[in-house]
DNA sequence: AGTAGATATGTTATAACATATCAATACCGA
DNA sequence: TCGGTATTGATATGTTATAACATATCTACT
């Protein structure tokens, strides 16, 4: 991996070939990316922080929407189960997917203890090792969580 | 691993050399095992699956005490803390651990979604690879949740 | 034994996260 | 345009977790 959230990168063109890969899938799988979930999905990619539902619905309320805990829910299962956004359990919060191009993938995690910050990369040949580890005990895997929690690099450096 | 729980294994062993091996840290390492926290523990023990804070305090309050909430966080807190039981993040629930003596660890779990039951397992060369791809990104893992969701043995051949 | 400091517990209230339910509306193929 | 399906609106409620503060218990030291 060359480039990751860690390091400054083009955010704005980052949010932009996110919304525009997911349209693209969404009307090659005849998925509907309603205003709603697409809004939801503008936002998650505002930041590499997972948000809370709340939060989410804090942000719709801000522009006028009044905004219930379905709204957010609704739209979120609707991002996630499509691959667009991920689960983060550690936090019960939110992120939007950095790896829209990679279609259905197992991710990883890595979570900044001190700000927050959320990066997610694929996992090689640890994903293997695991799923077949589980395979030799007879455990059939069909999703996996991964999530290592930790300083990322602006921290460590900030207080070593 | 010759034996996990996913096959039959003498459960009332395995809970009682669980609580003699936290027994025997506790004492070695200064640490409280109040009555609370080994009630909590031996609760823990009696299943293999995940339990949530509030199961447990139901089964306290079946017991006679009047337990509210933080009577179950505070004990499972310094279950978790020291190692003796295990979060899992994508249940909000806690379960015992059931590999004591390998000490501090990274566990990994595999959780099945029909029948609930969670096993732990080491990560030989698994762990190493996502750790070492963090460090290649900065990135300084101090903790990991992994777990696997799919069918355990049993359950897959039920329902084939 | 007496006391200070640290650790653990009791208790109330509330924050934070998530889902059930049902009615109303929008979309879309036949 | 009809009718089914998917989506949204709205209210209520369920579930998980912590804040805050008072009290009790343990430990070490005098």
């Amino acid at each position: 991996m060359s480039q990751n959230q860690f390091h400054d990168h083009d955010h704005q063109g980052c949010i932009a070939s996110a919304l525009t890969a997911a349209e693209a899938r969404c009307a090659a799988e005849g998925l509907r990316l309603t205003a709603q979930r697409k809004r939801v999905l503008e936002i998650l990619l505002e930041e590499h922080r997972a948000l809370g539902a709340y939060d989410i619905l804090a942000r719709l309320s801000a522009e006028g929407q009044n905004a219930q805990p379905p709204v957010a829910y609704r739209a979120l299962d609707f991002l996630v189960s499509h691959g667009f956004a991920h689960r983060i359990e550690r936090l019960n919060a939110y992120i939007a997917c950095t790896l829209p191009n990679e279609g259905a993938h197992m991710p990883a995690f890595m979570i900044c203890r001190n700000c927050d910050m959320v990066a997610e990369t694929g996992r090689p040949e640890a994903e293997l090792g695991l799923v077949s580890e589980a395979k030799n005990l007879g455990f059939a895997v069909e999703r996996s969580s991964v999530e290592l929690e930790g300083l990322c690099p602006a921290c460590r450096e900030a207080r070593p």
